[in-house]
DNA sequence: AATTGATTGTAAATAGATTCACAAACAGGG
DNA sequence: CCCTGTTTGTGAATCTATTTACAATCAATT
């Protein structure tokens, strides 16, 4: 699938790969590493990585590798990363509440500006600094917001109804924490957060056989 | 990638994703249904999911489709949920708390049965019905209580070190949650829950290009 | 300034995954 | 009991992704 310009998909998704490690050499002092270091250090071939990369420009140097803060900016440019994007929570639970203070989207340039929920005992509360809202003035308050992202936190039985709900109001990106996996159109991308299935997947292999 | 016995691996990624689907469509009440059909519902082409199926038996009629029961026992079988699997949690913290509470897992056969951290603070504490036990004793307790799953929710520095530790104590499935990819040997499965990631690659394709 | 050793970027080859397409099988009439 | 309309299971074809392999490039050293 390449869904859009010539960009394979499963090259986009390592490139987040890149980026964390790259982080970390980078936050340990190193300033250049080769595709063979760089695929030691993630189980990946020195030749995949040197080929995703191919796909955006030629960031390296023969003979010496890359430099590591110079891919770094490259890569978060690619992904839209030099910019702070704004996020709504849909449903104001146990997790919606922990996805609200969760500390590790903010400094990764994700930053959650409003929450909503449809239960007028939560609607008007305070949670974790943000005012709750009510998922029916969805539209009017993403758009006042500046709403690019929308994470879904709402019952399993409800999510594909808020889904679109959210594409209706033009969303374009979800993270779907519900355990269903939800319909969209193809020009809306959604991501599945569901440990259940990443455990049903492995248990697979530890069956005896 | 089929590292083990002819089933790629993607091919079983896919079966949670059916077994998911079926299971809700079975307790809507229908008893049959085609590949067609639940490709509709997956937005995965009907040919897929009869090859996908195909490496694991016949278990369709022509002319009618799949039993919806029938299909959910085999899948189950084939990815070793008609057993119930005992997971330790690794670092009881705030997410560490959740994972343990919360009420998914259970229904689909996974049971939290035992608990560690290295803080002497935390160690010896109760959290959500269990004895947070220590680390250290990880080898010693997982052995009595018939571990075979590992979640890890620890601090992103501090994971390489304790995902070591797990493979030494002979785990050979880790779930985790610390932002890092971690190393493991080939035998050793992990699967990374990190919604940064997932978030990451979608503003790929939000970003003007 | 030539030589060495390392490493990139990529075209071509290989491997892997998905889709096509159709014979075989079955249920439900008539 | 024989059509008719479906839908499976799967080999073959196609499409996609990964790996190989090497010329081009660069820094360091002599
Ligand atoms: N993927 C994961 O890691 C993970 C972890 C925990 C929970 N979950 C899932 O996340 C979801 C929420 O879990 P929870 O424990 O927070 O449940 P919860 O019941 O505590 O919270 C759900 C919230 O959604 C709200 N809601 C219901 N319908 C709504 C609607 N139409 N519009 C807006 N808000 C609505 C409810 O009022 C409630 O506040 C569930 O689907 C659960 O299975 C996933
Ligand atoms: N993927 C996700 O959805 C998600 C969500 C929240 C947090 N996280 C990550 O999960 C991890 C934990 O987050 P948190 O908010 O619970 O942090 P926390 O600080 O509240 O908890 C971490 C716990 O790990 C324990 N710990 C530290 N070193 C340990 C060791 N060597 N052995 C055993 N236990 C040890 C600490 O004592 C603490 O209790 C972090 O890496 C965080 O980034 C991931």
């Amino acid at each position: 699938m390449t869904t859009n310009s010539g960009v394979p998909e499963v090259v986009v998704d390592r490139l987040p790969q890149y980026l964390r490690a790259l982080s970390q050499l980078e936050s340990s002092g190193i300033d250049v590493i080769s595709s063979q270091q760089l695929g030691e250090l993630l189980q990946v071939t020195p030749a995949q990585i040197r080929k995703d990369l191919s796909y955006f420009g030629r960031f390296g140097k023969q003979g010496r590798g890359y430099s590591i803060s110079h891919l770094l900016g490259r890569l978060r440019n690619i992904l839209g990363l030099d910019q702070t994007w704004n996020v709504a929570v849909i449903g104001v639970g146990r997790l919606g509440r922990s996805i609200i203070s969760y500390p590790g989207f903010q400094p990764e340039g994700f930053r959650v500006v409003c929450a909503f929920d449809s239960d007028s005992g939560v609607v008007g509360q305070v949670a974790g600094g943000l005012t709750v809202y009510d998922f029916a003035d969805y539209a009017e308050v993403a758009k006042r917001e500046n709403v690019q992202i929308a994470i879904v936190a709402v019952p399993a039985n409800v999510a594909q109804a808020v889904i679109d709900d959210l594409v209706a109001a033009g969303v374009k990106s979800i993270l779907n924490y519900a355990p269903k996996s939800a319909l969209t159109p193809a020009d809306v991308r959604i991501r599945n957060v569901d440990p259940v299935v990443s455990l049903q997947s492995m248990t697979y292999y530890l069956s005896a056989r």
